[in-house]
DNA sequence: TCTGGGGTCCTAGGACCC
DNA sequence: TCTGGGGTCCTAGGACCC
């Protein structure tokens, strides 16, 4: 494959949880409005007709920002904020619990009117795509212009596309001119487009390496593809070293995955406060009996079986450990979960409070496919060794 | 008034096998 | 008698993403 012939585009919806509440809520537009994992902020219709809406400063919990309005977002208020927090920063910002059934509905909508127009697509979860317009005809304008249109009239929201040879430098184009953005380059425009921005800008560098390469002087794009190979080596492995290399040029292979089969399905929750191994156990057991229960119905909604079981749990000082316990057999059973999340409790230190339980299903096989039997016995072969 | 929930991929050591 | 050399599976942790 010639990565200078592939036109590949990421489309990212425009705030897509906060603009999915403004379809619902038309009176929001133009207001400081943020979604979080709230119970009681549910709109009170009021007996003139209106709506009485929860404000941020009313919150008391856990929860974090999941999005906000490009108008909260000016007051400091972000994804993954926690939400006692950004009430400080925006007390006034009204405030929505999460329906991942309504966003979820806009999802197959936006994907459902691309793939009228660009079949090839890649899922990156509920609000962004990858679609390979490679083989379409048509000039890459006309088809990105096409395709925005047709999300815009199936579900009237707006969204952002980049189109690039590849899936690394779309995905940074799509962010380049948001809201409602559209951003076509190609390789001979990385020194002037790519190279200025931060290198956090890239997909798979995080806080950790960010911090790491600001040590080492490196801030954008440009530092990083000027660094000495043996310079990254020596501070991120091999492996890493490479792919950062080749990202700084904006080289990036990877092919449109049409479709992908799930690794692991998973059930966890965060504790209203923290909960003590033996003080709480009534309680403790309780949520973890209800987890058990939801992953397996998960697993059988979705037919599927699990080899391996996982327990996640996360103390108060925020410290993660996980144990895991593969079965003999696959299964879907709630009580054959309990049991094996309960072997991987014991294995754990129950000294400080907790504040999350998580319960994760891996080695995932179709329920509906046959089991594959061990071996039958055979007769001994002579060994080759 | 700290910091959700659901995922993927990678690394690394030990067990175990041939 | 000085410890080969692959391969796979299992487990634990961590970085990262939406």
């Amino acid at each position: 494959m010639n990565s200078q012939f592939r036109r590949i585009a990421h489309l990212d919806m425009d705030a897509f949880y906060a603009s999915v509440e403004l379809l619902r809520y038309p009176e929001l537009r133009g207001l400081a409005v943020v979604i979080g994992a709230t119970h009681d902020a549910q709109p009170v219709l009021q007996v003139d007709g209106s709506r009485q809406f929860a404000r941020l400063r009313d919150y008391v919990g856990r929860g974090v920002i999941t999005t906000s309005t490009y108008e909260a977002r000016a007051l400091g208020v972000f994804s993954a904020m926690g939400m006692m927090k950004a009430a400080q920063l925006a007390p006034d910002a009204i405030m929505l619990p999460v329906d991942f059934d309504a966003y979820r509905h806009y999802s197959r909508l936006f994907k459902a009117a691309v793939a009228g127009v660009a079949p090839l697509i890649e899922n990156r979860g509920i609000d962004e795509i990858y679609i390979d317009l490679t083989d379409l005809p048509g000039a890459t304008l006309m088809l990105a212009q096409r395709i925005k249109q047709a999300v815009r009239d199936a579900t009237g929201l707006s969204c952002s596309i980049g189109v690039t040879p590849n899936k690394l430098l779309s995905k940074i184009c799509s962010d380049l001119e948001k809201p409602d953005g559209l951003t076509i380059l190609d390789m001979a425009d990385i020194p002037a487009r790519i190279w200025p921005l931060p290198v956090r800008k890239i997909n798979g560098i995080g806080p950790k390496a960010t911090a790491k390469l600001a040590t080492l002087g490196v801030t954008t794009i440009a530092d990083l593809a000027q660094t000495e190979p043996a310079v990254l080596q020596s501070n991120f492995g091999r492996s890493y070293a490479a792919w950062l290399q080749r990202v700084a040029h904006g080289i990036d292979e990877s092919p449109v995955i049409t479709h992908a089969e799930p690794k692991s399905i998973s059930r966890e929750t965060t504790f209203e406060r923290d909960l003590h191994a033996r003080h709480d156990r009534t309680k403790l057991s309780e949520v973890f009996t209800a987890l058990c229960t939801q992953l397996a119905e998960d697993l059988q909604r979705k037919g599927y079986l699990s080899r391996t079981i996982g327990l996640k749990l996360r103390y108060d000082d925020f410290r993660i450990v996980t144990r895991d316990l593969t079965l003999p057999t696959p299964t879907a059973d709630p009580g054959v979960i309990r049991r094996a999340a309960g072997e991987c409790l014991r294995r754990v230190p129950l000294d400080r409070k907790l504040r999350l339980l998580g319960v994760r299903a891996g080695g995932l096989s179709s329920s509906s496919a046959p089991q594959i039997d061990h071996e039958p016995p055979q007769a001994e072969l002579p060994l080759t060794v």
